[in-house]
DNA sequence: CTGAACTTTCAAAAATATTTGAAAGTTTGT
DNA sequence: ACAAACTTTCAAATATTTTTGAAAGTTCAG
């Protein structure tokens, strides 16, 4: 690789890297690697991309590039476009990062949180004596996290619906304000 | 007593459905299933287990319960305990959670947000004609996502510091009042 | 110092997840 | 209806992650 220069870089260059980290960081996030790298190349795509630009792009195969472009339509992050005049179909994803973030959690709440909590629900009223340290432990500590998680649901879905702007300026007026 | 009832299950069943869980959820977490189950049984353990407890409870190897307890560790969510008497070590996990959910938040931040953030200010500066859609897309993309993350490296150390009641207390007043 | 008790390491095995590519399926223009 | 253009499927191959367990390392009481 060239050493660090004063100056950027070229976009080539600057766009693997982008793909390269938006991948690896994606990885942690419950998304996979292509399905990350798919989405970073869309992002900062101008136009969309048909599968075959996007498997030429990343060197990935033609049912790969399908079946994470398709889970990425599913998590909402990236749409089909129709070109006029076009038979094979185009993808792009939503620019607007604070829509993306949006998104992201809205999908992981339906998965995650919303599965969670009937569980801890089912799970907070275990049969046996309250005297009993082992019942005791139990029963406070599903009931600290089914307290959390509601607390978390409700923030989460104002945060779905929040404008950018309102969320983070009421944010740092609130927070400002402790200091 | 009666089989079945709209009574609660059995703690031991219970007991093994929230490390189910736990552990299920926990591989999105970019923590894996063994650690989040490990964790779980630490949890709702009254006192601090061994790692011959934990390898027992779990079916577990004695080099994976090593490992994932090192990794817990790590993570600021299990501690050693020294038990007087005792030779071996023994683990405990922080009960509050709001205390271990300020502590993930603080350690995906140091390992993810504050690793992506130089990059991404590497990657602002691209060289390149502001008039090629390219480089514009580029340069705005990765500008959006370089403005959202430090706003939310900033409200997250403030919710890393925070004390929980004034943290919903305060988002409780601040999204109720939006409606 | 010695050996029992305990912890850590790590190479090989097992389990999981991802990717490939060719065949099957679908759509569309003529 | 036909066939070219395109998309989807999925079983097999690959890659990655996790787990095992025995050996090496450490600690400590006597």
């Amino acid at each position: 690789m060239s050493q660090k220069s004063m100056k950027g870089m070229q976009l080539a260059e600057a766009k693997s890297q982008f793909i390269a980290n938006w991948g690896r960081f994606g990885s942690n996030w419950g998304i996979n690697r292509t399905m990350a790298q798919i989405h970073a190349l869309l992002l900062v795509s101008p136009d969309a991309l048909s599968a075959d630009e996007v498997m030429e792009e990343l060197q990935i195969s033609r049912g790969n590039a399908n079946m994470n472009l398709r889970e990425l339509i599913d998590w909402g992050l990236v749409q089909k476009v129709i070109v006029a005049g076009e038979r094979k179909e185009f993808f792009t994803a939503e620019k607007d990062i604070w829509k993306v973030a949006r998104q992201i959690v809205k999908e992981r709440k339906k998965r995650e949180l919303d599965l969670m909590i009937p569980v801890l629900k089912e799970l907070s009223d275990v049969e046996g004596d309250k005297k009993d340290r082992a019942v005791k432990t139990f029963t406070d500590t599903i009931q600290n996290i089914r307290k959390f998680s509601e607390q978390a649901d409700k923030t989460l879905d104002t945060m779905i619906k929040a404008d950018e702007h309102w969320f983070w300026s009421s944010l740092m007026k609130l927070f400002g304000a402790k200091h």
